[in-house]
RNA sequence: GCCGAUAUGGCUCAGUUGGUAGAGCAACGCAUUCGUAAUGCGUAGGUCGUCGGUUCGAGUCCGACUAUCGGCUCCA
């Protein structure tokens, strides 16, 4: 479809998906042109443009950019039906979201039975079939009009807009909203909607801002894609880490403990073990690093030295007052000024670079108390953390080195596929919070997203991202419900040397200062389990499980040789049990089942007497009987190279 | 930190208008010795998150605190 601006030039856009750009163009960017602008080279007015955008926008409807109409349209119903029953609340904005929308409203907070009302209300309004007008007013006149209506936020969106501009309303019946749009032409158009949460949020997300009341929602334009959206986030609780991580033994909370502290118990532990011990030996033995053990915590001093202090002292747990005490300590934050220490224990020269030191480093952070979440956002967690000191000329190889590490972990664990490239930059309009000018930050973010380029992978760019000592490259994932967290992250540092006075002897015997990246390989291990259980839904690959094997004998009678098998699996180093009590088999197959185990030998006369294991396993089912050799070089080669097994269709059991 | 919701035995949940606790599963015991998703019977287990208030009487009403959940903000 062409479409053709007012300067004259034509713009030409593509199918289904552009439909929402085209409408974008025309009413935000191009309003004031639109008037003139024209449909495949027709000259129309704004209306007719819109019409057909709509319009089209009703048969694409499953296209993202359909859907996000529809929503945007569901959230003005949604702020009609407000109104209607709470005369009172005030508009602020609704915009459409990922999977839906929301509309944030000056009220009291609202109940699931209000939302239920609402949802009746909607309905109502959708029944009733508004046509979704559009009319423009100058900008004067359009402050008047919302003054007028008593809508306080909606003026203060105006008053923000250049002078001289037409804003751009859309009128419903009785309800009219200051908007940019596009909208479906009528509210009939929404074909299956529901209210899902209220939650509280703030004026432009400023804490110093007023409290309104957030009502989300989605829409759909088929039943089926709303009864198929809300299917998901049922399957999604289950996957919930927070949920079945407790629910399968992994980890808990107590309240005397605190906030953001999870205990693990031997199952839980038994994994970051795993994943631990795996990626210290891949570190130490396969990518060149050199390990360190460094204190917990540390005087104030040496945060003051880093820029912590200044930079992130709200962050940090402190030990004593310094205004008494005459030695004030906190908990480290982070582990960089003490692996710093350690490579200043010995003067290094250029030959020694790089120097690739890791930690498995345990962090406190004094997260606000809102922040915590299941094993995602804690304040006290582990990391398998490094820093590597390098030449200028090293920077290149070293973070593509630094990205196959963190690529080959993620790949390993089934995640790589999973996960979104994030080039974290700093925030050219607030500088204060960053060390370094201008072309410090350029250079740096250059050289990382260089790294990308040369990875061919696809990435974002995010503004106010960054630490504030460097860029990152931060690989993210996005948990059941669709919030993203930081992996694992990559960043290049190439101011802090001097504050700890790092440097190397060159080949002219002369002090220089090196670069450092600071690097995670596996992250956060409480965040890797939480995204492994959810991931996998707790059916881990082998090499992960706590519990590999269970034995089950079919009765007393085989406890002998159930045991023989058990001490042979443990001499090969597998998890594995004996279930001893005396129920029968079907009972103790449904046990191991329901908790996730990979595989089940079932032993009894049959199988003593041939020295043999009849295998069930999650994979495959019943697989009948191997010799316990044969099973004991499966399993183990499965749990050396970390195979992910496909696992059967899932079948119910209640 | 902010807003809202929630808090009953190990787990999932009942508990009517305030009259001082109930089920299923799990645990334990006994019987059963069993062939691929639930054997039967029995026993024990709770000062109802904590503290305070109202009341003749509080799991139930009120307040504070703590924790959990959903968000906001923040972040690995």
């Amino acid at each position: 479809m062409k479409v053709t601006l007012k300067d004259g030039s034509v713009k030409e856009y593509g199918e289904a998906k552009s439909v929402y750009e085209i409408a974008k163009d025309i009413s935000e960017g191009l309003a004031r042109v639109a008037c003139a602008g024209g449909v495949d080279g027709k000259i129309v007015d704004l209306r007719t443009v819109l019409q057909e955008v709509c319009e089209l926008n009703i048969i694409t409807a499953n296209e993202p950019a359909g859907l996000k109409v529809i929503r945007h349209t569901a959230s003005h119903v949604l702020a009609q039906a407000v109104k209607r029953l709470f005369p009172e609340a005030k508009v602020t904005i609704g915009p459409a979201i990922e999977d839906g929308f929301y509309y944030d409203f000056d009220a009291e907070p609202f109940s699931r039975e209000d939302l239920d009302r609402l949802e009746a209300e909607m309905k109502k309004i959708i029944k009733e079939g508004h046509e979704l007008k559009r009319f423009t007013l100058p900008k004067e006149e359009a402050i008047a009009f919302m003054k007028e209506r008593k809508e306080p936020f909606k003026v203060e969106l105006i008053e923000e807009l250049p002078e001289g501009a037409e804003i751009s309303f859309y009128d419903q019946g009785e309800f009219v909203d200051l908007c940019a749009g596009p909208h479906l032409m009528n509210t009939k158009g929404i074909k299956a909607f529901k209210l899902t949460s209220s939650s509280m949020a703030y004026w432009r997300g400023d804490s110093e801002k007023a409290r309104l009341q957030r009502i989300y929602g989605t829409a759909y334009n088929k039943k089926e894609d709303l009864a198929a959206h809300l299917e998901r986030m049922e399957d999604a609780k289950r996957r919930d880490h927070n949920k079945l991580g407790r629910e399968m033994g992994l980890f808990t909370t107590v309240d005397v403990i605190g906030q953001g502290l999870p205990l693990f118990t031997p199952k839980g532990t038994k994994m970051i073990m795993k994943l631990q011990r795996w990626i210290e030996d891949l570190e130490d033995n396969e990518w060149g690093y050199v390990r360190t053990r460094t204190p917990l915590m540390a005087k104030s001093d040496l945060y003051k030295i880093s820029g912590h202090w200044d930079h992130y002292k709200d962050g940090m747990f402190v030990l004593g007052d310094e205004e008494t005490d005459k030695e004030v300590l906190a908990l480290r934050p982070m582990t960089c000024p003490f692996q710093y220490y350690v490579y200043k224990n010995s003067q290094k020269s250029y030959r020694d670079l790089p120097y690739r030191m890791s930690e498995t480093s345990t962090l406190f952070r004094s997260e606000d108390s809102g922040e915590m979440h299941g094993l995602t956002r804690v304040r006290q967690f582990t990391i398998s953390e490094g820093h590597l000191v390098i030449r200028p000329d090293q920077a290149e190889e070293e973070l593509k080195g630094c990205f196959d590490l963190a690529y080959y972990v993620l790949k390993t664990l089934g995640l790589e596929e999973d996960v979104t490239y994030r080039l974290s930059k700093w925030d050219p309009q607030n500088k204060k919070k960053y060390l370094g000018d201008e072309t410090y930050w350029n250079t740096t973010q250059e050289a990382l997203r260089e790294v990308l380029r040369e990875k061919d992978i696809d990435f974002v760019e995010a503004d106010g991202e960054a630490a504030f000592y460097g860029p990152k490259i931060d690989i993210q994932a996005k948990n059941v419900y669709g919030k993203e967290d930081t992996m694992i992250t990559i960043q290049l540092d190439c101011a802090i040397a001097e504050n700890f006075d790092l440097y190397y002897i060159d080949q002219n015997g002369e002090k220089v200062r090196p670069y450092i990246i600071h690097r995670t390989s596996m992250g956060c291990y409480e965040r890797t389990l939480a995204w492994l259980i959810e991931k996998y839904a707790g059916k881990f690959p082998t090499w992960l499980c706590p519990e590999q094997v269970r034995v089950l004998p079919i009765s007393d009678k085989y406890e002998a040789y159930a045991q023989e098998v058990f001490r042979e699996l443990k001499a090969n180093g597998i998890d594995a049990t004996v279930d001893s009590r005396s129920e029968k088999i079907g009972f103790k197959i449904r046990e191991a089942r329901l908790e996730k185990l990979p595989y089940m030998l079932v032993v009894g006369q049959q199988e003593e007497a041939d020295r043999t294991v009849s295998v069930r396993s999650r994979f495959l089912g019943d697989e009948g009987s191997k010799t316990l050799a044969q099973f004991m070089e499966d399993i183990c080669k499965e749990i050396r190279t970390k195979e992910i097994r496909k696992e059967l269709p899932q079948e119910e059991g209640k």
